[in-house]
DNA sequence: AATAATAACAGTAATCATTACTGATAACGA
DNA sequence: TCGTTATCAGTAATGATTACTGTTATTATT
């Protein structure tokens, strides 16, 4: 695989905070730095950077796709009120029927919806 | 809410099997009882059952949700090689942060992602 | 049972996240 | 420096989902 200024930018972007981040923000965010990058490179860049582990997914309730830069395990939060996703250590005990059943776990996904605590306190 | 011969054939379609369908899958199928039901119709219903609490949805990395008529807590695993989604008895302990945090959890879905026993041996 | 009000419908058009395509550009081994 | 080709920018296409519109069916009321 070729080195790529686009991809650099990409993955840069999503390590340099602790955010998840859709394909549109991502293009938004990377075109501060390189104002012509296209939105399917964005996409495609995200696919591979998926694709070598250097990212992952977050798919959640709403109509798109995630990005974070930070791949160690853990869980998602996401609020009904505020819409932020928050970030849990994870400590999922995996059903015992999925190991003993002979099932080989690559990754799994975890999500959490409810209402964060500033929210929580807003609607009372 | 007025009853509806189509909203009571997805609800019964969805409610006889343990299976996970996809909108389109759903439309196909309830109409062999109701040939000329729209896919506008099925949508609509189905978002009306999530809204009551009748059918829940399952989003996975595939691009369509899937939906579920078996609304006992429990998690997915998806099969990577026949793509298949099988049932789990729900053990999750949700992080001590989050409650810790004061987060308010309305719910919750987990999706593991891996080879299933058969396509486990059969890339052997 | 007939009537009125309107939720729900079938059919169709629109939306929009994502993917595919194409000719130009840039990375990099020879 | 040159040739190969991965990657790109720009744009068109795809496809799941949503919105719109005139019609139909449910249900409360007469």
């Amino acid at each position: 695989m070729r080195s790529s200024h686009q991809r650099d930018a990409i993955l840069a972007y999503l390590q340099s905070q602790r955010a998840h981040r859709s394909a549109t923000e991502i293009y938004d965010a990377v075109r501060e730095e390189i104002p012509n990058i296209s939105l399917g490179t964005v996409y495609r860049n995200l696919g591979q950077l998926v694709e070598l582990g250097k990212i992952i997914t977050v798919e959640t309730q709403d109509k798109f796709v995630y990005y974070d830069g930070y791949i160690k395990p853990h869980t998602h939060f996401v609020c009904r009120g505020c819409k932020n996703i928050f970030d849990f250590e994870y400590e999922t005990k995996h059903p015992v029927e999925i190991t003993a059943g002979g099932f080989e776990i690559e990754n799994e996904r975890t999500v959490y919806y409810g209402l964060c605590s500033r929210c929580k306190s807003a609607t009372k």
